[in-house]
RNA sequence: GGCGAAGUGGCCGAGUGGUCAGGCAGAGGUCUGCAAAACCUUCUACAGCGGUUCGAGUCCGCUCUUCGCCUCCA
């Protein structure tokens, strides 16, 4: 079954054949950090990440590489406005650089709360600006840039086909939108920065043979992508609002310098909105992801997140939160039902689930279907668990290694114990464990007393405490509740 | 204005020609000491108007509406 994926280029889903058999070179787009990470970021990198461990799961190699932005680009246009990360450095009364470190560090510790696997390769961009000088040199000398009082551009007309992906290739239409009236010594209104050389007061600035100053937007991707990817990548995937000019600005100066094709599949997300509106930091309407999780368990947002497939855009609301925290708790509960369950003799075929499952995944990772396939497992398992052969421990083990592989490594919304947290220890699970045995029995022996008064005491004490009592034909169950 | 996407039932959200998405919420039932969970049954759809077709949320045209990009943005 081969996995087809919609290239954004061709606006066809095509079938997927990488450059080399059996391995994947794969590039994200990664956050600009100067703030802390939004529901539009989880939305982002939650995608991809199903992207990357459905690739694994399908035997390829995957080469993962998403770049942290530290460079700070502008706030405005692209000759005028202040640099966003010294912005938030001069907010905070704080260094550049420790602006950016700080908001890398809160990146990464909300993906991870997400299971949101780290790249293979994060390159920092201030880490690379010697390869992106090296680049420029490149298009220098090929006759695609040009340097003006030590800013140096990328002639658009000088390359065949620029606006190909966002479907604007006519340069005349570019000149409407741009405004008038601000002092650019570009040569076209359409050429965009390669390089640009730093005002009094620009903190973060770099030698060059042109100025000291700082790269243009675009150009730490292309650099970045080659030097860990070559000159042909697989996979580039990223944010739908980057399509222009970001991607195509990226496909421009990176074929214009190697003369190969960029990227073979573009794959682009849509964006996250609040009642119809896309949801973005300079909206001022982002849902910040630590304000987030103080109330929603994080693998609820990327249940939340996986629910709607990558391209389509995604509505917030608590009610839609509300929804998705149920629904997950009853794949939850089926699974805990299955590991609990005492050997029967029931045979389940597992099969058509796996097929349906992978059928999915493999249809432009087809998220929503793969999730609607296991809530119809979950049905079909409670069904036969209601039912007196219950499951053998054969088929039982084929329904567990099928959840782990779909629910647990390719989806990741059912984490192998997700009682605890990884932090609490061994030692201290297995003492609670058995204090609530203690309490199980203790009221057990009520019910078998008929002291329904101390039995409904003990269970909605519990449950006032975050642990949910249920009671079932092999006896009474607990889980806490997320 | 230019480029691109989309309008599905109370809510979220799949589905590119021919029984069914799925989840949440609602209604009825089974089970239970009661609850919860689970299971069974069930009610609300394809923006509008034309067209193609034996047959259309699904293809084509027009209209209306919404969203994204054209400034930084996942």
């Amino acid at each position: 079954m081969p996995l087809f994926i919609y290239n954004s280029l061709s606006r066809t889903k095509e079938k997927f054949e990488p450059l080399q058999p059996g391995f994947v070179s794969m590039y994200v787009c990664g956050p600009t950090v100067y703030g802390h990470a939004h529901l539009g970021h989880a939305k982002s990198y939650v995608s991809f990440d199903v992207v990357v461990r459905w690739l694994r799961q399908s035997g390829y190699r995957v080469k993962y590489v998403q770049n942290i932005t530290d460079v700070g680009h502008l706030t405005d246009d692209a000759d005028e406005g202040e640099d966003k990360i010294t912005k938030q450095a001069r907010l905070e009364q704080n260094d550049p650089m420790e602006i950016a470190q700080f908001y890398t560090r809160s990146f990464y510790e909300d993906m991870d709360q997400l299971e949101v696997l780290r790249p293979n390769i994060a390159p920092a961009a201030t880490a690379h600006i010697p390869e992106q000088i090296a680049l420029i040199e490149r298009l220098i000398k090929s006759g695609h840039a040009y340097e003006i009082n030590g800013n140096v551009y990328f002639s658009v007309a000088s390359f065949e086909g620029y606006g190909k992906l966002s479907g604007r290739t006519d340069l005349d239409a570019h000149q409407s939108g741009i405004r008038v009236g601000i002092r650019s010594d570009k040569r076209e209104p359409a050429d965009f920065a390669l390089w640009k050389k730093a005002d009094d007061g620009h903190l973060m600035k770099w030698n060059s043979p042109w100025s000291i100053g700082y790269p243009g937007w675009h150009l730490e991707c292309s650099a970045m992508s080659m030097k860990y990817l070559g000159e042909t990548i697989d996979i580039h995937g990223g944010g739908m609002e980057n399509k222009f000019p970001h991607h195509d600005g990226e496909i421009a100066q990176s074929e214009a310098a190697t003369g190969q094709p960029y990227v073979r599949y573009w794959m682009h997300n849509n964006m996250v909105t609040i009642d119809g509106i896309k949801m973005g930091k300079s909206l001022k309407n982002s849902i910040n992801l630590k304000e987030l999780f103080k109330e929603t368990d994080p693998m609820v947002i990327r249940f939340f997140v996986l629910q709607s497939h990558y391209r389509s855009q995604l509505d917030y609301s608590e009610t839609a939160i509300k929804a998705s925290k149920t629904g997950l708790e009853k794949l939850r509960e089926t699974k805990r039902r299955l590991q609990e369950q005492k050997p029967g003799t029931g045979v389940f075929a597992i099969a058509p689930f796996q097929h349906r499952f992978a059928e999915a995944m493999d249809d432009d990772f087809n998220t929503p279907v793969a999730i609607s396939v296991l809530f119809d497992l979950s049905k079909a398992i409670n069904a036969a668990l209601d039912r007196p052969e219950a499951l053998s421990e054969a088929s039982r083990q084929d329904v567990e290694a099928f959840l782990d592989r779909a629910g647990s490594q390719t989806l990741c919304i059912l984490k192998p114990d997700n009682l605890f947290s990884d932090r609490d220890s061994k030692e201290s699970v297995k003492k609670f464990d058995g204090v609530m045995t203690i309490l199980l029995e203790l009221r057990a022996e009520a019910r078998k007393n008929k002291d329904f008064a101390l039995s409904d005491k003990i269970r909605d004490r519990l449950l006032e405490a975050g642990i949910a009592i249920k009671d079932t034909r092999d006896g009474a169950s607990w889980s806490v509740q997320s």
